[in-house]
DNA sequence: CTCTTCTATTGACCTTTGTAAAAAAAAGAA
DNA sequence: TTCTTTTTTTTACAAAGGTCAATAGAAGAG
């Protein structure tokens, strides 16, 4: 609960008020590894804020899954887009480790986005966020290669090669398992 | 101007008064085709609407540009990223027509979140009107093939073909202009 | 219209990745 | 530990895209 409050506290001036009605709405929830958090064709009802854990982002495969993005500790997770349009969700959302989420219904960040001064804001922030994320990743995509993006990976989340199969890192990088198994021998 | 107003319609409840300091502060603008209107390493300081006209982002390189995106008429365009952190853009932006736009200097935004009402829920809208689009964008950039993404966009922008050289829709798509003048011919 | 510049296409060749199938290695369960 | 399942690596072949160089076509300037 604490870290939530200073998940905000880094980005706007939050008074005793507003905290009193935003963490009066939050729910904790514990989930196993490999709990679907939510399937496609559902629609996504809560923005929740990982406590500790890992989520996965995919789209199913017979394949090869594809995987479009991680979460962790100390982030807000959401399949946002179906949270925001209330449309079914077009991926599927799962914990790939034990996974601690504090939780808030739609209608409770709306009621948020009322009572409180700064609901608006904070609701801002979290869009702008996750909208410099994603270019950073949209680009990537386009400009770098397949080994440049791997490469990155390591400086930029070293944890994530640590924690989490090969599998799901390739898939995210945009290529099969069997590919970046190549680049990993020719880099070392 | 009108149509501005027509866009934040038709997602808020505007008052005449939060109107008039928003439209107060728009600052018309022309510009020639192929202007830059931002430069790598220039720090973003406008949020534009496009009244007419279409604009390229891209990241100039020896071979080939890699454009990562257009806006058009009827859209807000700014180097968001930049604009959000102020920190110098990775990036170019380019009109590729005579353009009209109506700009806001991050200040006068500054002041309209503190002046209005809707200020905040103005800004919380854009962004997750831009985040929206980046994550399609993202999903598809990881599972559809270059060819695949060349159709979608035959449905999706069909005045971007007509109206744009292929080889900055080649960029976009994430290929050479060759590889895309190969997929034109396995098509049609 | 003519000339120049920019854009689009083509071909040859090379690199990277996908696919399929199998084996090896690692992790998890009993 | 032993057995089972999951993950990672390997190989051979096919497909897609990049690179380089040349040509054809279209658009803009005078």
């Amino acid at each position: 609960m604490e870290q939530i409050r200073k998940y905000f506290e880094k980005r706007v001036q939050l008074t005793e008020k507003d905290w009193k009605v935003f963490s009066s709405k939050l729910v904790k929830q514990e989930f196993q590894k490999k709990s679907l958090l939510l399937k496609i064709g559902q629609t996504e009802n809560h923005l929740s804020f990982i406590e500790r854990g890992i989520i996965r982002f995919y789209i199913p495969n017979e394949r090869n899954d594809f995987t479009f993005s991680f979460s962790f500790d100390n982030e807000f997770v959401s399949a946002y887009d179906s949270f925001l349009t209330q449309l079914p969700s077009s991926y599927n959302v799962e914990t790939l480790t034990e996974t601690t989420l504090w939780r808030l219904s739609l209608n409770d960040l709306q009621a948020i986005y009322v009572e409180t001064e700064i609901g608006n804001t904070i609701g801002r922030f979290a869009a702008e966020d996750l909208y410099l994320e994603n270019l950073k990743r949209e680009i990537s995509l386009l400009t770098d290669t397949a080994e440049q993006r791997y490469l990155n990976l390591f400086t930029e989340q070293p944890q994530l090669i640590q924690r989490i199969p090969l599998k799901y890192i390739a898939s995210y990088i945009g290529i099969t398992p069997q590919a970046l198994s190549r680049i990993r021998r020719r880099i070392y």
